[in-house]
Parts: structure tokens; C-alpha cells; sequence
DNA sequence: TTGAAAGCGCTAACAG
DNA sequence: CTGTTAGCGCTTTCAA
């Protein structure tokens, strides 16, 4: 017994000790090539005594031999962000059922950054990759692509790479909430966003146009600069909407615009819904708890990581050749009480 | 030009293609093991001609021939906890410098899965280890430490095992939040936990039971079981505070707990800090945007992880020999006004 | 049905 | 100062 966990085996120690070959070790373990070529005493033999010493294959030599290191690769904007935080877990998980392990890093929407994370990547044979591109980095997509590296892209991607895309339809859930806006008799409605040509910020910004202009109202729409911090985000929000008091409903593109415009509406003593409504794309788990709660656009979390590694899976497997795909999940609109019918609000309890 | 790119190349291709030996180039990219022992000239054409080509080495091959994998495993118990993916974060970016990649995963706080989780990381050759430990993995953790490995637990440890510890000051902070409570006129006190034995959750209670008896106040403590979903926690919050009428404030041992019976209390018509005052463990940045603000004791993210990233690269570097140390940081109490003072509450715009 | 041998790309004794 | 040699542990032709 001892005697077993004494040393590390590798397989030839087992070769030795069950006079057998090496090569006939690995055919066991792996399944053989070309249909089993191995009599079922051997094999039952090397089975049971693998399983008593508990041996595993050497990863590493294994990703040396055959060039495969069952590693994808994630890259998110921010791996401290729910939303994708919230995706990387479950797909962490799952690929951890799979044998995969997973590199995780957050690219921080930054071009340079995101070549040297994919560089890092490469250079340790990552498979295959899930990926939220920053802009900028088409270049190195369609290199992965030439070379016939999986990879799934998902939240946002490049329109003229052909590619295997995951996103929701940041279009269609912008343009129901807008319409909810309007259904809830709100006119001057707001557009905050940040100065973005990613496909998922114009899918919601056309969403936002679409739904305005079909009900013949005025859009007004604010960009925000990439990258700003919080206070800086706040008094430009702030100035904003004291420089247009005809507002009386802003949608935020993003979690974080939310909850930053939101200290804004408040801190400029006005109240909401009353003076202002708010819903914003993304959900979180405290908008709930905000008095008024807020009213989200909620993706499918589970949803995304479940496509996102069944698409890399099949692809890393061969069973899934094609070039590209294109699918799209939905969106749900949380409706709580920042985006109440305008003649209901004015309520207590709301500030 | 084309032609350097035509193929990947090999540390034997280059050594061809500059007629000296694999060796030379080794000990030129490696900086040589005692003392350089490389011609300049030499040195000098091997290094521009690496330059040129791009050329790096193949890191699986260097790791099974170095037993080194310059990978570093990280466990928390939920890498969607903005408290452990912010801290991932931060080491996964420090990490990425000094040339280590990261594996991440979660725990959620079970022994087998992290057994498994250890498994499959040393299976891979991980070079040591940052890990928030779940209850029941001594044995796992005494075995890498007797196996010499790199490990730096965080967050809660084992008092029985010699480590590296970081922890924060559990304790003290709950302690000079309840006095924070005490000083504010309230003297029905309960706090709000998990069953849990482990060190993080026994500090805190410690530093509340040891605030109470200084001040002489009765101690009341209500522990929830781990693992609940969050309707449940709901409900058996809103069952305890209907049965105690008398309590005027609540320390929630946790974050998410907090969320929850802030929850509670308000759909129970109670009003913060009116009627309950309250306080948690461990901030969020969407606190300060409740109404009220609530009150928490933060922790030091970027201090944590300063301190596990360099502890366990002194350690890998083999600059740190030590068995153990230990490292409690300072906490720091963030005062909203969901603990405000007594007498000064019951003003209206808080619900 | 099984085994011998070569080699993935690199490092590190040890010679020269 | 530089090169030869021998593996790290595994897979995979190819031959027996």
C-alpha cells in the first residue's frame, strides 16, 4: 500500500511492473486509434491497476506530444463585472467537466493589452478561445481564424470577419424598453451611452433611434468618453441634465452608466420616476434593492455561457466545421417601479 | 522576410540557422545557470536574431523539462462574488506581468469539489497556490505544504496549520462596528450569520460578542444555515425579527446577507434606521446607493491581493524559506446612514 | 495483439 | 566559452 504512493508513475513504471509496453498502456487509456487492438485480460489488468494507484497521465507531456493543452482561453473587458464574472463561472464550471481548464483575463477593452493576453495565450497552446473583442483587434481575430483556432465570439464582434457569434439582441431589447418608456407616457426620453462603435452599443442605440422615431418623438442622445472615472462620469451626467430639464426619462446603455446616472438624478434633487424615469440595459442583483428599484434589461446569463462553450466544445471536437454562426438570445425586460406610468409616480419612497 | 515567418521555430531551427548549439541559445535566453558564460558577439547575434524572428520558447516543453508551469491556481469560493473577482482580478493583472498565468475556479465552499478542483490543478503541473479554503480540505492543504508546494491561503485559514496566511482584521472590524452601534444608542443588537466554523466568520462573531459584553448588553446571535437560496434566507429573517420585536439593529456577518435581510426588513415595514439600524460585512459598491446608505465594513481589496501575489512569488522565487507568517490587515468602517444615530432617525426618505 | 523506437522542444550535467 | 548527450512523459508510426 505504501508501497504504491511511495513515487510518482509514469508509464513506463507501470510498463515495468505490468510487463507490458508503454504503448499498450496508452492504447488502453486512450481508446486506441483505430478500433481496440488490446485482449480484454491485458486491458482489464493495466484498468485496475491504474485505478489502484491512482495514476493520471502527465498533462503536460501529453500537451507537449500532441499539441493539445485541453486549455481555452476566456477573454473578458473586466472579470470583476457581474455580467461577465456571472458567465466565466458557469463556464468555467462546465468546462471543468469537460477535462478543460480555463485562463480567465480581463482584457480591460484595450487593443494592446488584448494582443499581449492573446500572445500569452498562444504561447502556451491554449485549444481554443471565448472571447468579448475589444475594438481593434480584427487583426488577430482573423488570424486565429486563418489558422484554424477555435474561437467564439460573444457580446459583441466584427461584422466583416466571418466568425461563431454569441450576443443577445441588444437591438430588440432596447427598442421594447424604449417603447415601454413611451407606452408609460414619458416624451423626452434620453439616450446615455458611451463614445462606442462596438456592436453592442450601436445594437442598442439603433434600438433606442427605431422605437423614437416611431412614435415621432425627438431623440437626444449622450456619449460618454470611454474610460472616465466614476466622479468625473457623474458631473458630466449631472451637467447634462441640468442643461436639458425637458428630460423626463433616461435609458442607460450599461449597468454602470446606470447606477453612476442614477447617483447623478439624485444628487441633482430630482426625483424618480417623478422628474425623471430610469431603466438600463444589463440587470444586476442590487437594481432590486434601489428605491425606486430599477427597471432592467436582463440577459440570459445561462443562456450565453451555455452556447458560448457548447460552440467551442463542438468546434475543438471536429464535430462542428463550420466557419460561421450567428446566434441570438433574448432579452427581458425587468420591469420595476424607475420606469412607472408617468401619471402613477410622484408617490412617496421614491427619491 | 517572409521566409522568417514561413515556420514556427524551433530552439534547434535557430541553432542550425546560426551554427551554434541549442545550449548556447538556452543559456543565452535563460541568462545562464552560474555566472554568463556566453561571448558577447555570440550572445549578441543570438539575441538579434530572436528579436527578428519573434522567436519564444515553447513553454509546455520548457515546463516538462523544468517541472515548472509558471501557472499559478487560484480558489474562491464564487469567482462572480465581486469580493474574491475583484481580488482574481488584481492578481490575475500582477500575475500576467511577471509572466504566470492564472487558473481560476470556485469552490462554493465544498470540500469535494475542491478536492477535485486541486487535482485537476496539480495534475497540471500548477506552481503554487492562492485559495480562500472551504471546511474540510486540512488534509489537501497539509499535503501540498509537506509536498513543499507554493500556498498562500487567504481570507480564512487553519489554525492548526503552519501557513502563509492573509486575513483581514475579522474581528476588530465587527468589533468597533458594533461599538460604532453602541455609541449610537442601540442596544438590542443581533447579528446576523452562517453557521460556519471558519475563521473569518469566527472573528467576526468574536469581535460582536466581545463589543456586547464590554458595553453589557445582551448578545443575541442567529445563524443560517450555508447554502440556502435566497427567497428561504429571506423568509427565516423576516420569522426571526417578527419574533424580537425589541431589536433596534442588525450586523449582517456578510455582504450578501445583508442584501437579503435588508430586504426582509423592509418587506416587513420596518424602516431603516427608524426602526432597525444596520451594518455589513464586507462593502459593495451599490450600497452607497440604497436608501438608505448602508453602513459596511470594507476590506482592503487591492491590499489583499498586493500581499497574496508578492507572498507567493517570494515563495516560488524561492526568496521566501518560511514555514509560515501571517498578515492581518486593516479594515476600514464605511459609515452611511443606515447605522445613524438613534435619535437623529426617523426622518423621512428613509424606508 | 503487442512492442520498439522515434521524437514533441526544451534544459542541464558534463565534457571538451 | 561552447557543444554533446541524455532525458522530462507521453503518443504513434511501423514492424513483429
Amino acid at each position: 500500500m505504501i508501497a504504491l504512493l511511495r513515487k510518482k508513475y509514469s508509464i513506463h513504471d507501470i510498463a515495468k511492473e505490468l510487463n507490458v509496453s508503454a504503448t499498450t498502456i496508452s492504447f488502453v487509456l486512450n481508446g486506441g486509434t483505430q478500433g481496440k487492438k488490446v485482449s480484454e485480460p491485458v486491458r482489464k489488468k493495466i484498468l485496475d491497476f491504474v485505478e489502484a494507484i491512482g495514476y493520471k497521465p502527465n498533462l503536460v507531456a501529453q500537451s507537449l506530444r500532441t499539441g493539445k493543452s485541453r486549455i481555452i482561453g476566456m477573454l473578458v473587458e473586466d472579470i470583476s463585472d457581474p455580467f461577465f464574472s456571472g458567465i466565466a463561472r458557469i463556464i468555467e464550471m462546465k468546462a471543468a467537466k469537460l477535462g478543460y481548464k480555463m485562463f480567465l483575463s480581463s482584457t480591460e477593452n484595450d487593443t494592446g493589452q488584448t494582443q499581449h493576453l492573446l500572445r500569452l495565450m498562444r504561447d502556451r497552446q491554449v485549444d481554443g478561445y471565448i472571447m468579448a473583442p475589444p475594438p481593434g483587434i480584427e487583426k488577430e481575430v482573423q488570424e486565429l481564424i486563418n489558422d484554424n483556432i477555435a474561437l467564439v465570439l460573444f457580446d459583441r464582434y466584427f461584422p466583416g470577419i466571418d466568425s461563431h457569434i454569441i450576443e443577445v439582441d441588444n437591438f430588440g431589447g432596447v427598442y421594447k424598453a424604449t417603447q415601454h418608456f413611451i407606452s408609460n407616457s414619458y416624451k423626452h426620453i434620453v439616450f446615455i451611452t458611451l463614445e462606442s462603435s462596438q456592436t453592442q452599443m450601436t445594437g442598442r442605440l439603433n434600438g433606442y433611434n427605431q422605437a423614437i422615431a416611431e412614435a415621432a418623438l425627438t431623440p437626444l442622445v449622450f456619449k460618454m468618453p470611454y474610460g472616465l472615472d466614476e466622479a468625473t462620469m457623474e458631473d458630466r451626467i449631472t451637467d447634462f441634465l441640468s442643461w436639458h430639464p425637458a428630460i423626463d426619462a433616461v435609458f442607460f446603455a450599461t449597468n454602470y452608466l446606470a447606477k453612476v446616472g442614477i447617483k447623478a438624478i439624485r444628487d441633482s434633487n430630482l426625483t424618480i420616476p417623478y422628474d425623471i424615469a430610469v431603466m438600463s440595459f444589463d440587470d444586476n442583483v442590487h437594481f432590486p434593492m434601489y428605491s425606486p428599484t430599477v427597471t432592467a434589461v436582463a440577459q440570459p446569463l445561462q443562456d450565453i455561457s451555455d452556447k458560448c462553450i457548447s460552440k467551442l466544445i463542438n468546434l475543438l471536437s471536429g464535430k462542428d466545421t463550420s466557419k460561421k454562426s450567428h446566434t441570438v438570445l433574448d432579452v427581458t425586460l425587468m420591469i420595476r417601479d424607475s420606469s412607472l406610468r408617468k401619471s402613477v409616480s410622484g408617490l412617496p419612497g421614491f427619491i
